[in-house]
DNA sequence: TATTAAAATGCAATCGGTTGCGCAAATTAT
DNA sequence: ATAATTTGCGCAACCGATTGCATTTTAATA
């Protein structure tokens, strides 16, 4: 009850006669206003069950304190758990966060960018989706001179400020400990998207070979979609080979699940016949039997210092924002999938 | 560059020597404007380079087309899921979702119905934190007339339409599905949380128990917060009573999952010695070895549901909004963890 | 051709705060 | 005691789109 029509700073002012100018000022706390005056606004505001409108207040100074984040998905441990980390910043800062999934569509991804930007949110984090070769509807957010950040699936189209971790270093490391293991037939899943992680991590699979004096061979590296399906299919296609790999360092963790599963119906040991690596530290990876080797992308971190750098951007103005790239170091997981001992 | 100063429908409207309202009209493809206009309208709209602004919209007709969603966290697959399928539906509507994470404190839950109360979100759906045992907040919300859905984690106490799973029959058939598998010492691990999904899960485990004669034993009910490790702590209590128990029925699939670590670490067959099942159908369950039998929740139907449920109510004007339960039926997943053949 | 109905557009208030500028009263300085 | 500040608050425009009602233009009917 009570909560007749709606009440507004107008319906404060009105009992307390004094005007809305006041009584925004008070509620504000702004210093121009006495002290009396602001615990008698107050204390109206709670008799009236006064409920401010911030819809009204980000009309007048085109702020929404909303910021949009886009995600290919949010279901999957690593996106949740970025966005956890960027929700931990933005909350802290009284900001709120609009999640919008892709779906790795790029219609979407656009009509997304589209209704973020009707919806007046005050900048956008974005990792883009796997199927994204254009990026106007990027550069019109920049434009528009709306504060933008990437995140992990990023590119160098953009002249954008981003984070991510540096996957051709998770890659490097995690292919030379294999070879440390005694592997000397790698394996690579990778995906043949355009979308630099995996470009990365095949390069760090490359360079570590090369440097390792281990030759290339082309047959090993398998390209997918790097769904768990996708990895049994290529493990069960690199079982085929006349010479077998003795490990197999995948992009993803679910492909070297895919991975895993083979081995296991046929009786492969793992590490011992085939080593396994994937990358994501997907929470699954602890659970497997054999533990999965893989490597950790500080996500909850990456979301900390996304939101840290988009803020960055947003209090520097409107000029003078120079994009920034910044590479978090991955952490390589030895687990026993991998560990010949 | 031409982005200058913000463009409104009135530039639109100067060039075109007609008022905003025609713009404005002619922009929601109102039948009252003539073709002609339209085209012109939008012609221009698209030369100018005109950015809709939904926040002057949302001003006018009190409707800010977002709802707001709280959930304790969001990098849980089943919460991520649930997220998932109420976006799809709310997308499809053209409507934004704010996600919000309570992180089971109740000052958060508060403080964020308070801020999405603010930003006149259209609606809130939310699942309760779990310590969560005062629920002024959600009332205020109902009290404003503003839609309010729950999921999953509800409570009596408030007269909403909620939505979850038959939490007492997942349990039920998974304890039943046990003892047809020839278990006979079934133990449960549950919480002590007032959070009604534990509860209900309880008394599916006892009735199943009774309606099969079998003696309910207390010392087989292990209470804890449902973690991994709680799980490691619960199957070592377990294993040390004189008779030890032939299976384990867990509310969560990582307290499920912390058992069967330590099954394995000791040598105990699964399912032979102790059969185990869990709760939820997280991700990882399929990929353990065993597998583990878990119960499924339908998270992105839950999701869909809830949205859907919401937008009824949505429509349903003010006032004739029943509150509704609807509950959905899990599904058991029976995998090698509990199957003796 | 005059009359009326229908179609297309304009007018002006409104949504709920915010804010630059101005004015009067209270306080301090000279 | 008078001038110079400081303090506290009001006035009114404004943010950008929406909408009920009025008005004009066009088409239809008598």
């Amino acid at each position: 009850m009570s909560t007749k029509t709606k009440v507004t700073i107008h319906d404060i002012a009105e009992k307390l006669n004094i005007t809305a100018s006041t009584v925004s000022r008070a509620l504000n706390d702004n210093p121009r206003i006495s002290d009396a005056t602001k615990k008698a606004v107050l204390k109206t505001a709670k008799q009236l069950n006064y409920q401010p409108n911030n819809i009204a207040a980000a009309l007048r100074h085109g702020k929404s304190y909303i910021i949009g984040v886009i995600v290919p998905t949010a279901d999957r441990y690593f996106f949740a758990s970025v966005v956890r980390g960027i929700e931990e910043i933005a909350n802290n800062l009284n900001y709120k966060v609009i999640i919008c999934q892709s779906y790795d569509n790029y219609e979407k991804e656009v009509q997304t960018i589209e209704a973020l930007l009707n919806a007046r949110v005050d900048g956008i984090i974005a990792s883009i989706g796997k199927n994204t070769e254009n990026f106007d509807h990027f550069k019109k957010v920049q434009s528009k001179g709306i504060p933008l950040v990437l995140f992990d699936r990023t590119t160098d189209e953009l002249e954008v400020s981003q984070v991510m971790i540096d996957d051709y270093l998770g890659a490097y490391k995690t292919v030379e400990h294999l070879i440390q293991q005694g592997c000397k037939r790698i394996a690579h899943f990778t995906s043949p998207k355009k979308v630099s992680v995996f470009k990365e991590r095949l390069r760090g699979y490359t360079d570590a070979l090369r440097d390792y004096d281990i030759p290339y061979d082309e047959q090993l590296v398998i390209k997918g979609d790097l769904q768990l399906e996708d990895g049994r299919e290529g493990m069960k296609k690199l079982l085929k080979l006349k010479q077998m790999p003795d490990a197999v360092f995948s992009a993803s963790d679910y492909a070297a699940m895919g991975a895993m599963q083979v081995l296991k119906e046929r009786d492969i040991q793992i590490p011992q016949q085939v080593a396994l690596a994937g990358f994501s530290n997907e929470p699954f990876t602890s659970f497997t039997d054999p533990p999965l080797t893989t490597v950790d992308q500080r996500s909850i971190k990456m979301g900390n210092i996304t939101a840290e750098l988009f803020f960055e951007h947003f209090k520097s103005g409107e000029k003078g924002i120079v994009s920034q790239k910044t590479v978090l170091k991955p952490e390589l997981i030895a687990r026993k999938s991998s560990l010949r001992k």
